[in-house]
DNA sequence: AACCTGTGCTAAATCGATTTTTCAAATGAA
DNA sequence: TTCATTTGAAAAATCGATTTAGCACAGGTT
């Protein structure tokens, strides 16, 4: 009941194990085997379901044909449909992922690197957090296929993709705008990542196109890492020092929950007294009554465009690298609250 | 800059590969390597910066050191967060985990299976869905290290940890008859799992018990392959067609969330026109005005009993087996919808 | 002196594949 | 006929570890 092996296969067929690899692996007409022979060994690999080794393989070829994929939670929504969509296009491609999720923590984004590392993945897809610019800019020096997705670091040269931050708060600012609001609300964190600048660019932007003044005081930075309760107080003593407000923008759909909590506990109406957009679909946004507008990802398009840069810097025979940097368009869906 | 292998410690420490194998894998004492030479072989070690590869290691011990998750939809909360716990708890015991999700496709189940395999992986955790019974069946005639978590075949013997549904149903169905309220309706899916059949007997016991008549109309059973809209037509019509109804348990988490949109649709309140309890927590629940009362399912204890339970298996100094079945309680969470 | 017995380590086999090298037989050229 | 080539496939090296078998030497016995 043991596992078949080349050689058993060899054997069954009546050649040398070189033979048979040749064959399977393709090689057959260049090794000059007869089709009679190769024949032969397909059919007998086939009906007595010979699997390689994959541990063998991968020791001979170094190649573990194994994707390293680390996100910032599993358990998000967003990070979780993109983990769904790569694992779909890496198998069809001939390999497999591992996760590993950083949960937001710095540190431990270098030590799953590391980890990765240890287990030989043949390429890295990263969604970068904060602390990883230094052990992302060793991969980069050592020169291993990676591709980031949903932000990068300016500073490290390597092809990344992601929405276009800019242009999908322009969209949902130009929505809200357009309905006539003008004292409309900008709810980001306060984490240094250049696609939060981005959505601040665009929602300064769009007022500034629009000849509407930016007001500071309608800029809430949250702070990152920091107690729920305490953000939801924040939140709602910002709402109530500025009772004028007809509109409000945040900036992730995190922000926008916690926004939906301190909405009903003031009990104001969406959209009457307060419209909504948020930046990044969610489950809730889709149900909460009367439905939040969002600026939804291109989450399949950013894992198909991601593996695809990811598998032409696998391929050895890769001609001109592709464009570095993706920017993918984002949606505006109009639900009830804006 | 390549890789340092087991020879170049050996050829720096100035002894055989045997013997740094032995001191690095802690056999030092036992194969009698002096106290000097170990000391001298984990310094070079350490300071070379040396890590073992892990193909190789694979290849000749025959463990891959991986376990292989199958779950029904990784974007799925539950099985997301118990993803996480066992990622977590098989990293501390050294192992990686490789997910799959079936995404309720019975036919992919075995497929996967199959792909875990090639790939070595030494044991199985597996939420099973009601296609992979053959599957799975194969696995335990292999002798394969396997738990099953969240549900189980009665006729498959093999380990597995669950919440205990029947009193899981049970509690909150005290509550529910608690304030009162008699004419509770159920709403299941149509599938044939041991878990939707405990939750059922649960709820029919719970009124027994109190002396509440059974009615069948009051039971609703939808198809799970389905179309959104279809499925939330029938439970309109179902809620229409008994309007006396003063409290509903929804059986999945799934079916609860069908079950708001209905509600808002319908314009009742909860939990004054109609309570609401759901098996199986989501954040929805949470946010949803006025809060959705539920059943939470112990997920962290699932995950780390699984682990145990399979780790117990892969150990070859195995004594006698655990428990095979596992349940463990969930716990009622009361919010405003009853 | 010849014979075991530990001690402390090394040499070699092994895991299961891929890939390079080798080699006999068939064919072709001179 | 003889030497060079080509054909078709086997043999052997290799990947990087683990593990079994073995070997030299020191010390103790009879």
């Amino acid at each position: 009941m043991k596992r078949l092996t080349l050689k058993d296969v060899a054997k069954l067929a009546g050649v040398a194990p070189s033979t048979v690899s040749f064959v399977l692996n393709g090689k057959g007409k260049q090794m000059r085997i007869r089709d009679e022979v190769a024949a032969r060994i397909m059919q007998v690999a086939e009906k007595s379901g010979y699997e390689p080794h994959r541990m063998a393989v991968n020791l001979r070829t170094g190649q573990s044909k194994t994707l390293g994929l680390i996100v910032e939670s599993i358990s998000g929504s967003f990070f979780a449909s993109l983990a769904k969509t790569i694992e779909t296009e890496a198998e069809r491609r001939g390999y497999n992922v591992v996760y590993c999720s950083t949960e937001n923590n710095a540190q431990k984004g270098g030590e799953l690197i590391r980890m990765l590392g240890r287990q030989m993945v043949d390429g890295y897809l990263i969604t970068p957090a904060p602390g990883m610019e230094k052990e992302i800019q060793q991969l980069v020096n050592q020169h291993k296929p990676l591709v980031l997705m949903d932000s990068y670091f300016p500073s490290i040269k390597t092809p990344y993709v992601l929405i276009n931050n800019f242009d999908g708060v322009q969209q949902g600012m130009k929505h809200l705008i357009g309905r006539g609001l003008t004292k409309i609300a900008f709810v980001m964190v306060d984490v240094k990542l250049i696609q939060i600048e981005e959505r601040l660019r665009g929602y300064v932007t769009a007022l500034k196109d629009h000849k509407i003044p930016v007001k500071k005081k309608y800029i809430l930075q949250l702070q990152y890492h920091r107690q729920r309760e305490d953000s939801l107080r924040e939140l709602q003593d910002f709402l109530e020092s500025n009772p004028e407000l007809d509109a409000i923008f945040f900036s992730t759909n995190y922000l926008g929950i916690l926004g939906l909590e301190v909405i009903a506990r003031m009990g104001l109406k969406m959209p009457e007294d307060l419209a909504v957009v948020c930046f990044d679909d969610h489950d809730i946004f889709r149900l909460y009554p009367p439905g939040i507008s969002v600026i939804e990802q291109p989450i399949e398009g950013i894992a198909k465009t991601a593996i695809d840069l990811l598998m032409h810097q696998l391929d050895k025979n890769n001609g001109p690298m592709k464009k570095q940097a993706i920017e993918l368009p984002g949606k505006f869906i109009l639900r009830g609250s804006a």
